[in-house]
DNA sequence: TCCTACCAATTGAATGTTCATTCGGGCCTG
DNA sequence: CAGGCCCGAATGAACATTCAATTGGTAGGA
């Protein structure tokens, strides 16, 4: 039986499954779609080939329910950050920061989204509209314009700009080419903000 | 013989070589790495299988030579962009607009780049220090920061973010997801100015 | 001018490997 | 003992790479 993920948030995945998750995300960061044989995926997880056809219909299908799975983690940041009872201001930076940790911490993750959707299976991606996340991003800076604490810039346009430097710099700083203080990543979203703000 | 391209800028190159080379390009832009079988690049391309082995050792060295050609047309933007002889503000939102152009008209390597660098095959690449393109950007707003035109964030950071917003703007344009007028373009990098731009 | 020796360029069928996927059977648990 | 889980060897397809054979062009000698 295929535990469903999508909506309910979390239902308790059979361990073979979660396992078998883990074991993907690892190795693809590593070796990348190519550079990981399903036999790898087993072998890592500690199960037979086979039993990975039991939950899973094909390697494709593995991946995108991957990144659904996935997906869902980064959500969670986002619902948690994205709250109505603290200035926007704060909340953006919370926001940021919130995201930069947990690309950071999750840098499996960053990287597994990054090669996905810059690959052919973001053709099965759902349309911006559609997508939970970014529905979500853009309404938070929708909020920031409503509140006349943002420009009268694309709510996407912001939602985007936003998450592409958190990504980036995720990237940049978990690959050890570049390390950034907390000061320095302060300054980060600072200037991000003094470029967004509205200025009364 | 193979013809060198690196170093001396772009020597012509055999006639045969360039279009696997375009081949290539097109069909992992629209296949991925995997997906785009040596066979499919020959017939693509009009060659025989045989004769990309002429040309390159092995499809690996295909695609990272691949990528260094396509990092020299880059190159060649920023280069044309970054003159010394007009305001610092002028000369960055040309850098801006010029390489947002040049990955909005060749989608096929902004498409190609990104998944290369967030593939296994970047451990291929050169470190930030000798990466001639990382290098040029770097030096650029260290210049802003000399002319006392821009905040004192370190170079990298400026142009980690810079470079982040022209690429996730491009990816989006590009995919169609969201379409920009020439204003609203504008405004993007304005903002980006407002937030980077020291304030006197 | 013609002939020939030489070599780079090119071909595509053949090779050997790697991999996704299948399936017949074993092992628990109720 | 039925039914769900799980195993892993076997299968067949897809692929990167090789190589023996062919072409075409060029330099030199007569």
């Amino acid at each position: 039986m295929n535990i469903q993920l999508v909506g309910t948030y979390m239902e308790p995945i059979a361990d073979k499954k979660k396992a078998i998750f883990k074991s993907t995300m690892e190795l693809v960061r590593e070796h990348g779609f190519h550079g990981t044989p399903m036999s790898m995926v087993a072998k890592h997880a500690g199960v037979a080939a086979g039993t990975i056809y039991h939950y899973f219909e094909s390697k494709d299908k593995l991946i995108c329910e991957l990144f659904n799975y996935a997906q869902q983690q980064v959500i969670a940041v986002v619902e948690q950050e994205d709250c109505a009872t603290i200035p926007f201001k704060a909340c953006f930076a919370n926001l940021w920061m919130g995201l930069y940790t947990f690309y950071r911490n999750n840098q499996d993750i960053l990287r597994f989204f990054e090669q996905f959707v810059n690959s052919p299976y973001s053709a099965a991606m759902p349309r911006l509209e559609e997508d939970k996340f970014y529905t979500l991003l853009f309404a938070f800076f929708e909020r920031g314009i409503q509140e006349d604490q943002l420009r009268e810039v694309s709510p996407r346009t912001l939602g985007m700009l936003t998450h592409s430097s958190i990504l980036s710099i995720a990237k940049l700083t978990a690959s050890g080419r570049l390390s950034l203080d907390s000061k320095e990543l302060e300054q980060v979203h600072e200037l991000l903000w003094s470029g967004m703000a509205r200025h009364h």
